[in-house]
DNA sequence: TTTATATATACTCAATTTGAGTATAATGGA
DNA sequence: TCCATTATACTCAAATTGAGTATATATAAA
């Protein structure tokens, strides 16, 4: 095992809700001290909740999680799942002043969206501030044709030898669909990670502060005018982690009946929608959308109508519990739609 | 963060190939010492190959594992994926010695076999000896009938009161595919977990020593004739890795061209076959899976023809690498075949 | 040489699912 | 009343899937 004293684990939290039509995430206001301690500050840059793993309190990482976002926030967490573990060197400014590694333990929690309590810094903000080109809602962003692409390709072009040229535009022609490539909306990590790579967020420059190894970083990241067009950037590597969750979700609504946390338990067929179409970023075909939830049983009509502002009043459904123990993997498939 | 002494961190590795029409597992035979330190002993219980974190010389944690799992085998490690981090208490016997919570992070590497050198206690088994209820090539096995389900229902009625017995009994019923639910080829985890909370299989009865919290296996323990027909244990977690590792592999053919990482670059359709039909754990119909591959252009002829013992001499294909730039998840879906 | 056995590959065909619509229904407001 | 708006039903062709049958090409045995 490694010597004890060059280890630290931080929990985070990518608590994730749905409303007004937009995926939301609980942010907080928190600088991290090299003590290990954290503090409130309003110039803080942004960041998840994260807290501390205490192995003499919790028997789990899980339950660890639970229990200081309770703590935290008031809030008692329903649906949650392991992201992923990171611990790369230099991207978190602890390491300099302390000397010891930090392992971040990445988790999501899918909730309705709740005031919080207990914490005046928590804030919950729109997902798509910090991963803009991952909403295709209003078609394709134009972000990526006027910004992004033009300014991976020629970082691509950048590599020393052919074969790395080659091996860097075939992979981003691949993550951000460019070409005959398709977009497909679960790469929602893999492309955070190439933008790192090619110095074009905020995060990167900033790392590479910390005696980071990566040239292309540093070489382009004095035209550092391309952050303002990047998302909002978040502190240490939280902004890795949400995209990993909005990854991870996008994915997971497919074949597992995970948009139901985020719904009341009962709603309209087009509250459904609006949230699948929120999470995974594409407008879907409306009545292909409806047959697909009804055929496959995976919402039963309660009786309720809605009434609504305007137009024809809707059903109110629920989630039909018993589904699990009819198909394998239930789930909303994404019937997308064209937009013209 | 954590006090700084109580948390060790193990990067673990489920290096698996496919030989032989079963998907193997490489493992060693290796004493975990309380001090941290690892010795070989012959009556040393089965591990994965596991290693230290090192964070002075490795950049990030899956650097740190293709280190020493190099070091350790001879074998350069090809695809690599994470795949959890556990850190349950009273997994791990060090626990008591050192005080220390362990964390354990596993890994899946997937490549063609090879024999490991370096380590003379390494060995490739196969993953069935282990979890011998996932295999259904040859139908559904006759443990679950005979022995594992059974038990479990059992356990499920032991509950205290009604709802928790209800839960349970539907919990049973939707990971072992009783009753009119299917029985899907993903839920690994689920399954092995379920089985280590009910108390059958040995890690249960061997953890519950180590002042673990779990009733029913304290209680259902006594009856360890049935550890005999629940696989082969792992030491520490082991088994519950291999478990998360099977699932993952199992999900990730469908979507990703993986499968491809466990054969030669030249194989027959048949081969290619036998591999899904491996891992996952369910025979395939023929003709189906033939025009699955061909007709998403997953792979193409490479000419060669094969000369084998018997039979009309098959084609030679290899992966045809630009599929990942046409369709947005390229995977083996899985085209079953009823069993008479 | 013929026959049996084993494997590979092509092709069929009905059932189901999907993609992309059109058609109709039920509201409130101008 | 008519209209904008939303909900819901229905259509229809294309594509995919499930479960075969048919045929081709090899070796081994009779």
């Amino acid at each position: 095992m490694c010597a004890a004293s060059d280890i630290n684990i931080g929990l985070n939290a990518v608590i994730m809700a749905v409303t007004k039509g937009a995926p939301r995430v609980l942010t907080v206001r928190r600088a991290a001290l090299s003590n290990g301690q954290t503090e409130s500050f309003q110039d803080s840059p942004t960041a998840l909740p994260f807290g501390p793993f205490e192995p003499e309190r919790h028997r789990t990482l899980e339950l660890g999680l639970r229990g200081w976002v309770e703590e935290q926030t008031g809030m008692a967490l329903g649906y949650v799942e392991q992201l992923y573990t990171f611990a790369d060197r230099n991207r978190d400014p602890r390491e300099l002043a302390g000397g010891s590694r930090v392992v971040s333990i990445g988790y999501l929690a899918l909730v309705r969206e709740a005031v919080p309590h207990g914490a005046d810094d928590a804030e919950w903000a729109n997902c798509y501030q910090f991963l803009p080109w991952e909403d295709w809602r209003s078609g394709r962003p134009s972000l990526l044709d006027d910004i992004i692409c033009p300014a991976l390709l020629t970082w691509a072009d950048n590599a020393n030898d052919q074969s790395e040229r080659d091996r860097r535009t075939n992979r981003v022609s691949i993550t951000f669909g460019i070409g005959d490539a398709p977009w497909d909306v679960e790469r929602v990590l893999e492309r955070y990670e190439l933008l790192y790579e090619a110095g074009l967020v905020q995060e990167a420059a900033r790392d590479s502060q910390l005696g980071g190894v990566n040239e292309d970083a540093r070489a382009q990241a004095m035209d550092a005018t391309i952050f303002s067009h990047t998302g909002h950037s978040f502190a240490l590597d939280h902004r890795r982690i949400l995209a990993t969750a909005l990854g991870r979700v996008r994915g997971k609504i497919k074949y597992r009946p995970v948009v139901f946390e985020l719904l009341a338990p009962s709603f309209t067929l087009l509250n459904l929608q609006v949230v699948v179409e929120a999470l995974s970023g594409v407008v879907l075909h409306k009545q292909n959308f409806r047959r697909l939830v009804t055929n496959n049983r995976l919402v039963e009509p309660t009786g309720k109508i809605d009434s609504p502002a305007r137009g024809r009043p809707a059903a109110h459904f629920r989630f039909r519990h018993e589904v699990l123990r009819e198909r394998p993997q239930p789930g909303v498939g994404l019937p997308a739609r064209q937009i013209g």
